[in-house]
DNA sequence: TGACTAACGTTTGCTCCACGAACGTTAGCA
DNA sequence: TGCTAACGTTCGTGGAGCAAACGTTAGTCA
């Protein structure tokens, strides 16, 4: 993700949104390579571990739940429903909607995308201790919460 | 970057992985407006400030300093020349090379653009005390040199 | 009943950042 | 004199995220 560098260090390398975004870059490289390795991207893990947890729903319901945009979702249901992981029927209740639910296969797919997942994770800690992947987690959560408010669900006064 | 959620928390969203990549969405969403706010991007910056501190050079120089691939790299040095912000001039002495080098126009960018970028930090880090800043910058350190191991610049033994 | 409004699914296209392949030009070296 | 390698440039790829538009369908209200 990055070329040879010189041997100046640049001066925005040491800034927090630098560090993050190059450490971000490694994490979803790591995440990526361990996802298409079962011949999977993210947006199938999203969409697989949401129809586990959610069950069955529509596609819209689907996008809302995983933050996966509309546009983006009918891609992601083709990918999986031409791999037989996942089905897209009618809504006979509602011709305008589409029920996508999870196949057994695609429930074994995702138990092998979970494992992946955490083995990742572990690789990408890994030069932590316990103690400071704790505290790393708690300071992005801290950061992330902030940075959420507002942005991630602000309507609560439906009707 | 995100959609609004319904209440299931998903599973994927406690991971650290998904945090850090998060984060990193904010982190250069804000980094991305304060930027556009005076006009510029990611890449002009990197290529004003490794101007600032590297002096003029050649754009191969330039793109192994910063970090910009040779093909974006023409196509930034284009656009802060479009506004004056960098003159291209030929290598008397090579005439492949293009020298560039920062106009006052460009060094008075960068200071603006220098100021964004701090106060970008800030707002970034603003639910974190200073130890916490403190802590946070160094785990991300951490991740980095170790993840950076071998490829960001194994070669030593140039002749 | 008829008309308006809103949700749904889909297509198309855009942004930013990061790469790769190819090609003509030019230096440098054997 | 050639060969090789670096340089700049163009074109194209890819993922992730998002916006606009459009046809279809449901629900609501006069």
């Amino acid at each position: 993700m990055e070329n040879p560098r010189e041997k100046t260090p640049a001066r925005w390398e040491g800034m927090p949104s630098w560090l993050l975004g190059q450490t971000a870059g490694h994490a979803h490289r790591l995440v990526g390579e361990g996802f298409s390795a079962v011949g999977a991207r993210g947006y199938h893990y999203r969409l697989l571990a949401t129809l586990e947890d959610s069950g069955p729903a529509s596609q819209a319901t689907l996008g809302r739940c995983s933050g996966i945009h509309l546009s983006d979702m009918v891609a992601t249901v083709n990918d999986l429903a031409d791999g037989g992981l996942v089905e897209r029927a009618p809504d006979p209740a509602d011709r305008r909607r589409n029920i996508v639910s999870l196949t057994p296969a695609g429930r074994r797919q995702l138990r092998r995308l979970d494992r992946r997942l955490a083995e990742c994770q572990d690789e990408l800690l890994a030069p932590l201790s316990p103690e400071e992947r704790q505290q790393f987690t708690d300071l992005l959560s801290k950061l992330l919460v902030h940075h959420n408010r507002g942005t991630d669900a602000p309507e609560e006064r439906w009707s």
